[in-house]
DNA sequence: CCTCATTCCTGCGGGC
DNA sequence: TGCCCGCAGGAATGAG
């Protein structure tokens, strides 16, 4: 469940330990974890190896390393991805899947992912932006975002409002746990239909998700189940600062009713009944036409 | 173009 | 005790 907390977090810690930094070897141990390689793990070793690493950078979940090659390391964390460095004597982790090795005499970067929906690749010619992420949208937190341009988007949208905040084409960065957490920011009911916000109650939701994504940066991101930790294996504290998520029954925070639990887009949405009111009708956007 | 359901995967915990 | 099932869920994919 990394989300862009997470995943901002993991990528200052790259930048601290891996930039600069030249690779001398990658073991692939399982071949999913490089799937969206297409040429295959032994094409994925060859074109990092003898690679110096130019950065580390991150739009919404995604991380990528420029490479001294002009290609670069792309990766997403997925649902359980971890990234690691550990002295090469430290023990395999049981769901290590790629190692990658120095030249120096640092620690060695270990990609660990127990439910493998995480993956890594590289990037042809793919320093600046990889291709594989050009549909990703900018996220909130990008200094190019616009927040107008994203507020009319939204406003487009013929959809319900968490649907469009967890569509990463829209804005990237936000899942479940902070859709939630702005939305009950916000007071807004998840199942609103973007196309009823007004523009200051976009807005409003815009400046929300930003605020609790800022937060919890600097929280070091949320650990809800353990599986997310930095580059050195340590978790993050913003699940102390969570105000719906995985709070069913327990009193909202604001108006003290009990936090209510849906099941919504095969996952489980957390909101306040009084704060967050559900919208009177359902999204039915032709029915005139008819 | 837009929206939405499905699929991938493994460990954990509740229920029986 | 042990088995089974549901749940956790991001994003690619294909259908409509």
């Amino acid at each position: 469940m990394p989300e862009l907390p997470e995943v901002e977090t993991v990528r200052r810690g790259l930048a601290t330990w891996v930039v600069g930094r030249t690779i001398a070897g990658v073991d692939v141990g399982h071949p999913r974890a490089v799937r969206r390689h297409p040429a295959g793990p032994a094409d994925f070793a060859a074109a990092l190896t003898g690679r110096t690493v130019l950065a580390a950078c991150r739009r919404g979940k995604y991380l990528w390393l420029p490479l001294d090659s002009g290609d670069a390391l792309i990766g997403h964390l997925g649902m359980s991805g971890q990234m690691l460095l550990r002295p090469e004597s430290a023990a395999d982790e049981i769901h290590l899947r790629i190692r990658f090795r120095f030249t120096d005499d640092g620690p060695e970067l270990r990609f660990v992912d127990q439910r493998t929906f995480g993956g890594l690749a590289v990037s042809p010619g793919g320093a600046t932006l990889p291709g594989e992420i050009s549909h990703i949208a900018l996220d909130p937190l990008d200094p190019s975002f616009v927040d107008d341009e994203f507020v009319a988007a939204l406003r487009r949208r013929r959809t319900e409002v968490k649907r469009a905040l967890l569509d990463q084409t829209l804005v990237s960065g936000v899942g479940n746990i902070y859709a939630d957490e702005a939305l009950w920011r916000a007071r807004l009911h998840g199942a609103r239909p973007t196309s009823s916000l007004t523009r200051p109650a976009a807005s409003g939701l815009l400046s929300h998700v930003r605020e609790v994504l800022t937060e919890a940066i600097c929280a070091g991101g949320t650990s809800f189940d353990s599986l997310y930790v930095n580059v050195n294996g340590e978790s993050g504290y913003f699940d102390r600062s969570l105000g719906v998520y995985g709070r069913e029954s327990e009193p909202c925070l604001r108006c003290g009713a009990p936090i209510r639990r849906e099941h919504f887009m095969n996952r489980s949405s957390y909101s306040c009944p009084r704060c967050q009111r559900r919208p009177r009708r359902r999204l039915s956007p032709s029915i005139k036409d008819k």
